[in-house]
DNA sequence: AAACTGACTTCTC
DNA sequence: GGAGAAGCCAGTT
């Protein structure tokens, strides 16, 4: 798969500056990408992402902060286990919005 | 080119 | 806040 479109570079490019200990949704990443509403298409990048140690896909939660899929070994669990790791917290089972959430904004 | 699918988001009950 | 339905975008077949 090395049909790299220009959307598909902005994403992998803004999922690259989330910084560690935060995360972001898939919204958030697709309107830092150039195309707010595309959520649905950041997550198939996620899905289908060839930069996986580059891309920190475990870093892009929903808008609820509930984790969704996770290609990689492992799946969620896998996925909260590194969340946790670097230092973001949880709230029954679903990342603390407000708090770990990281928004691309200011930057 | 058309249709289907998917790691989403938002509205309403 | 949880469950159900509709709308969106891009990629794949």
């Amino acid at each position: 798969m090395e049909k790299e479109t220009a959307f598909r570079g902005e994403v992998y490019k803004a999922a690259r500056r989330i910084p560690k200990g935060k995360v972001t949704t898939y919204g958030e990443l697709a309107r830092l990408a150039g195309r707010p509403g595309a959520a649905r298409a950041v997550g198939f990048f996620m899905k289908t992402n060839p930069y996986a140690p580059k891309v920190p896909c475990h870093r892009v939660v929903a808008s609820t902060g509930a984790l969704t899929g996770y290609s990689a070994r492992g799946g969620l669990k896998r996925k909260r286990a590194l969340l946790v790791r670097e230092g973001v917290k949880f709230e029954g089972g679903r990342v603390d919005m407000g708090t770990s959430l990281w928004k691309g904004n200011g930057n």
